[in-house]
DNA sequence: CAGTGGATGCTCT
DNA sequence: GAGCATCCACTGT
């Protein structure tokens, strides 16, 4: 019994809006897995019919928790060697995702420490490869609900003040700038290329 | 600081 | 067989 500690954790209603509002709101939010990460600084919105989009051209095995109820993780391999962490948003079926790309760490420092073999607190978190290093994330939590352990998620107190721009590492829809970030971080994975 | 290439596995053509 | 929603080590200024 524990009712005061959930007391903050977004329900999976907060997930079943428009994709890039939803990517919006996470700025600032706190995500923990397994007691372990940070805030929320950086992520991008992947919408339907998006030409990026691993769900652009329907359902797979790969992308099938896209398909799935908003609310829950969508976990891929990258590039053979990384995962990559993202949440369902929408109405279940439109397969639309949020991919979390950087946190700044606040819990845990010395497990994630330990994962990625670095000390310096700027880059433990700082890309989607990393991120999933850190906070343990791997294959076996594609389609885990996001309101129930390992994951803990809890929105900012107060609205931060956001920067946008182009998303990063894709060759299709470049230009549409839904990468959002948290203005001033020092911990994204790379900067925001004007003040915003 | 910029640019390049290797590691490595899965999906889709 | 190509192409990645990446990261790191290495090169050269």
């Amino acid at each position: 019994m524990e009712p005061a500690g959930e007391a903050g954790t977004l329900p999976r209603a907060f997930f079943a809006r428009e994709v890039d509002e939803v990517a919006r709101t996470l700025i600032g939010a706190e995500l923990l897995v397994d007691g372990v990460g940070g805030t929320i600084v950086e992520c991008e919105a992947y919408a339907p019919s998006d030409p990026a989009s691993h769900a652009f051209r329907g359902q797979t095995p790969r992308n099938a928790a896209m398909f799935g109820p908003p609310g829950h993780a969508y976990v891929y391999r990258s590039y053979g060697i990384h995962w990559c962490l993202n949440l369902v948003c929408e109405p279940e079926g439109v397969a639309s995702a949020v991919l979390l790309r950087a946190l700044e760490p606040t819990r845990g420092l010395e497990a994630m420490r330990r994962r990625r073999g670095l000390d310096e607190a700027r880059l433990l978190c700082a890309g989607p490869g990393r991120l999933c290093q850190a906070l343990a994330v791997t294959g076996a939590h594609d389609g885990a609900a996001l309101d129930a352990p390992p994951f803990e998620l809890r929105a900012p107190a107060r609205p931060p003040a956001l920067v946008s721009g182009p998303r990063v590492g894709i060759s299709r829809a470049q230009e549409r700038p839904w990468r959002y970030g948290l203005a001033g971080s020092r911990f994204l994975s790379r900067p925001f290329s004007l003040p915003g």
